[in-house]
DNA sequence: ATTCCGATTGCCT
DNA sequence: GGCAATCGGAATG
């Protein structure tokens, strides 16, 4: 598929009526979505492909869970809004956040495919051209990475993604169900059994390999 | 004031 | 597969 510059300029942000759904099911449905980000004269464009549901106060991995603090206020925001996190000390990660305002539920992308915007993506990312295959496989394969080639940092906190600088995007991608993969959250201590990662399965731009 | 530890990544063996 | 890097929020003294 081939994407036009211009082309992406007619494509709407999605409604707050997505947002403002079930949780695993805004999850599931962010799958093929078009993450769209227009950021210092650079214009980016991926897909998503991978990632993961944290359901507020109820869910014991989620940073919601001991209610609002000041690093997870955003959280409780109403559905649509950005939330972007210091992880590690050293990489940014950044989610979605989904349902009502107060219920602090929230979808981490963990994994995209590059479309537009490829050789600023790299230049962030430290990857020195030319972009091979292994490369572009690389690029947004996990959730730093993303907000590493995208440039998007604490400052892109509490941001709604509906603007036309700062968008999810539908790309006219449906994915089929039995097209998409669950599997545990990773990297996580608990609540490790539930099933609340997706993936769109056997894309080579995921996080991790689609083992079936 | 101090300690603990994580929704990660990249480099090394 | 193992592990260091590096920061700040949250818990503890």
């Amino acid at each position: 598929m081939y994407w036009s510059l211009s082309l992406t300029k007619e494509f709407s942000p999605l409604p707050q009526t997505f947002y403002l759904r079930n949780t695993l099911l805004v999850a599931k449905s962010l799958l093929g979505k078009g993450l769209f980000l227009s950021h210092k004269k650079n214009n980016f464009l991926c897909q998503i492909v991978e990632v993961e549901a944290y359901l507020g106060k109820e869910d014991p991995a989620s940073h919601a869970f001991k209610g609002p603090t000041p690093r997870n206020l955003s959280m409780f925001k109403m559905g649509g809004t950005c939330y972007v996190y210091l992880s590690y000390g050293l990489n940014y990660c950044m989610n979605v956040v989904t349902g009502i305002e107060g219920t602090g539920n929230a979808v981490l992308i963990r994994a995209a495919i590059p479309l537009l915007g490829l050789e600023i993506m790299a230049k962030n990312r430290s990857i020195s051209r030319p972009l091979t295959k292994k490369g572009l496989k690389n690029l947004l394969s996990g959730p730093g990475k993303i907000t590493q080639a995208l440039g998007i940092d604490r400052n892109f906190d509490g941001l709604s993604f509906d603007q036309s600088t700062f968008k999810i995007v539908d790309l006219n991608h449906e994915i089929p169900k039995h097209q998409i993969g669950l599997s545990p959250r990773i990297g996580i201590s608990k609540a490790k059994e539930e099933n609340f990662r997706f993936y769109i399965k056997q894309s080579e731009f995921l996080s991790r390999p689609d083992r079936a």
